[in-house]
DNA sequence: GGCCAGGTGTAAA
DNA sequence: TTTACACATGGC
């Protein structure tokens, strides 16, 4: 199985070539991006997230201090802007909590991440890859439809797909990045 | 013009 | 512990 799982990343890998997730300018615009994109088409999300750009609130200052109706207009395009303007500011405020706390384990992490209402197990797993760069294994609708086709390997507990992966693979950062990433391409150049 | 996207929280069984 | 449902825009 460990063979497998690798052999296909580098089949991934020569076919798509080097992803270089996460695509943002700083970590920050992951744990953005990451709230952003919850049940949302990406292409919705950039809208957003160029629109923060331009009127310079990509920042933890300005989500903390702009007004809830004007970040709600900033970021309508990528859908259910009213719940993820208010959960963008409470996972602003953990992120920034958080963020030069290099010491805390990827468990405590995830646990601090997860008591925030709207960062599920998905979006805390991105923002521990990306934005806090530890190995944690990221599992998405993509992801399950990978491990269906290519391993027949279903499961109703996101736990059972981490496991899957990081029990097969050395838990190596540069490693789980590129492949959740390849991951994902796959799935948008593949046809169900 | 319908279908659906890189989920999550809550209520009810 | 599991299941059903609300949340919402824009691309195709």
């Amino acid at each position: 199985m460990q063979k497998r799982l690798l052999s296909i990343y580098k089949e991934l890998l020569n076919q798509f070539g080097q992803q270089k997730w996460w695509p943002a300018d700083s970590a920050f615009e992951v744990v953005v991006g990451a709230i952003l994109t919850q049940n949302t088409n990406w292409k919705n999300v950039e809208k957003a997230i160029a629109n923060l750009k331009n009127e310079n609130k990509l920042n933890e200052k300005a989500i903390l201090e702009i007004t809830i109706s004007e970040l709600e207009n900033l970021i309508r395009s990528s859908g259910f802007y009213k719940q993820k303007a208010e959960r963008l500011k409470l996972a602003t405020k953990k992120w920034f909590e958080l963020k030069d706390k290099n010491d805390l384990s990827i468990d405590v992490l995830r646990k601090e991440l997860l008591s925030v209402k709207g960062i599920g197990k998905e979006t805390a797993d991105s923002i521990i890859l990306y934005a806090f760069e530890k190995p944690i294994f990221v599992i998405d609708a993509y992801t399950r439809r990978f491990c269906k086709k290519y391993f027949n390997f279903e499961s109703k507990n996101y736990d059972e797909y981490r496991t899957f992966f990081e029990d097969n693979l050395s838990q190596d950062l540069e490693l789980f990045k590129e492949y959740h990433a390849l991951i994902v391409e796959w799935a948008k150049n593949t046809k169900s």
